[in-house]
DNA sequence: TTGAAAGCGCTAACAT
DNA sequence: ATGTTAGCGCTTTCAA
């Protein structure tokens, strides 16, 4: 392993001076710094991470914690910030919850805080404020994907916003009779995503003068599985005529399209339905639905990370970025059939 | 931050002893490391990674490499080699080549090669000689998962096994016409293995002493959509009339089963459809398919590299792992109807 | 603009 | 079983 004494030597200069050619920090002569690049690269050196990790206090690595790795969502936001951090020359290292049976106790104690990352990114995660505590404690610049973390700068879409578009494409369809299939409880993905996506579509109805009946609201689990399942309940129902429903999550959506294929129900005839997400396969699917841009909030949470720890632990502003989010009109729905009641 | 000496002087022994008693190596006096511990954690001291790798050389931090992200195998892998890697107090950091742009070059020089890693796994990837040399160079472990890589030990099932398996349960039910919807070239994944899914569906043909007719093999890529196109090509040729198909990959095999239905085809009556993967989706079609266990794959390549860095750059045997797989029969296939042709 | 040298915090000989 | 100490390879004052 050639390090960086070789590489002065051959240049004719002062490990500093090459420290400083390299990393650009410091002033060095043009002519000084070429032959020291030329000298680097003959040799092919490359700094060691951890001797200068070590000098300096930071890794150029940065932690994502994520509950679930299986997820079209989750995904993309590590895509996203993948290629925005290597662009920053920063290592992405993943923390996936999922597998963790004792508790994510460990991964907060034995691995982020090993100072091994100089900051971390939590997708969709609920932290407890002494985990947020902690990580500020080190000196740990934090940001939240996916959902409101208090005291921490977030990026999210709106939710109710969200859920609220939807219902109103619909509403301004035509449709008056529109159910909702979300998800139960605030289980599984933690935050008050499903139930937020459920007041949008109340406030929906209110707001066009419909009130929101209770049972034309739908729990499920954000699956395919569980979506095609809640549609079969409330597609078989003979008390109930939704014309369209708005589903939480694309996945759902498409187990509803799904169930409905196997009724014999016609999508958009029958019933119109609109999904969140625009999940890669609502395309195929032809689903109309509400996009957001998970790449995209990766990108941007690595973005405020770049900007904190440039600003030497600033202001911790705690805000909660708005993402963009756009309805996109495919075949999954339409007017209701006039014939129809 | 709290550093090792001051847990040595609360504990009153010296640093070196307190290095031994935190990373068990060495002796020490069972009352001492109690001291020790006790010490530590009421100072709630964590070494420091950066510290310690420079001392030791070795960063306990392992590379993933993958092309893409967003697909059920890679994701799978990862899980379990992160589940795995964090049992041995592994970190895990994540290379997508997908994101990069100008070259993989990037990942592997500035990257990969900067120390920042013991040892590398590679998923799916054909890598250059020249990348695995360089890895070899650097005393870095190398494992391959999902296909061989020449000259590196790998883990991957024998793809052109799993497609005769695939084909066989189908002659079994007394199907005769079996078509096959693959990957085309060697895109994409790189490596052979569509095409060694094409010749295991050949070699059973042939072994059923059926000659595999090339117009009954469809390429496509490996996705739904791909699969529904190459389908739907199939199914309606009029001159074609196979009772069964052998897709080489759930995701496609599900696209099959949906552009059957749109077609007012039953499957398993009018055409049997057997998948490869055991995708999470796959129950929920009820897609017979041969299953690979890619969450397996990844823990067993974090075993074969906890192996290698233990034996201090062992022998490297290079030997190709084979891994399991299983046919699971669901209702996507089924007997020959008796009245056709 | 460049160099000398003191760390950064830990580990591993080598002593005891 | 424990302590002493010389690095690991870089960065960064401080001087020149």
């Amino acid at each position: 392993m050639v390090g960086i004494d070789e590489v002065a030597r051959r240049a004719g200069v002062s490990t500093a001076t090459v420290s400083r050619a390299l990393s650009g920090r410091g002033h060095v002569a043009a002519a000084t710094r070429e032959r020291v690049e030329a000298a680097a690269s003959e040799l092919g050196y490359v700094v060691s991470a951890s001797a200068s990790s070590l000098a300096t206090g930071r890794t150029r690595n940065i932690g994502v914690v994520v509950p679930f790795l299986n997820r079209w969502f989750y995904t993309s936001v590590i895509e996203g910030a993948q290629r925005r951090l290597m662009q920053y020359g920063y290592d992405l290292t993943l923390y996936n919850l999922s597998g963790v049976s004792n508790e994510r106790g460990t991964v907060f104690e034995h691995f982020l805080l090993r100072q091994r990352v100089d900051a971390v990114i939590a997708v969709s995660l609920e932290l407890s404020p002494d985990e947020v505590h902690s990580l500020h404690a080190l000196g740990k610049p934090l940001v939240g994907v996916g959902g409101p973390i208090p005291g921490v700068p977030t990026l999210s879409i709106d939710d109710l916003a969200v859920s609220r578009l939807a219902t109103e494409h619909l509403l301004s369809l035509g449709h008056t009779v529109i159910a909702h299939i979300g998800g139960d409880v605030d289980a599984e993905m933690s935050f008050h995503m499903p139930t937020n996506r459920r007041l949008g579509w109340e406030a929906a109805l209110r707001d066009a003068g419909i009130d929101p009946r209770p049972d034309l609201y739908y729990p499920a689990v954000f699956t395919m599985e569980s979506g095609y399942l809640a549609a079969k309940r409330m597609l078989g129902d003979p008390r109930l005529r939704p014309t369209a429903v708005v589903v939480a999550s694309d996945e759902m959506a498409i187990g509803a399209i799904l169930a409905a294929r196997d009724m014999g129900l016609e999508v958009p005839r029958d019933i119109s339905v609109v999904g969140i997400d625009d999940h890669e396969l609502a395309p195929f699917f032809g689903l109309t639905t509400v996009a957001q841009f998970p790449e995209g909030q990766g990108e941007g949470a690595v973005e405020l990370l770049m900007h904190e720890l440039d600003q030497a632990r600033g202001d911790d502003e705690a805000t909660n970025v708005p993402l963009p989010f756009e309805l996109v009109v495919r075949s999954s729905s339409a007017r209701p059939r006039a014939d129809r009641d």
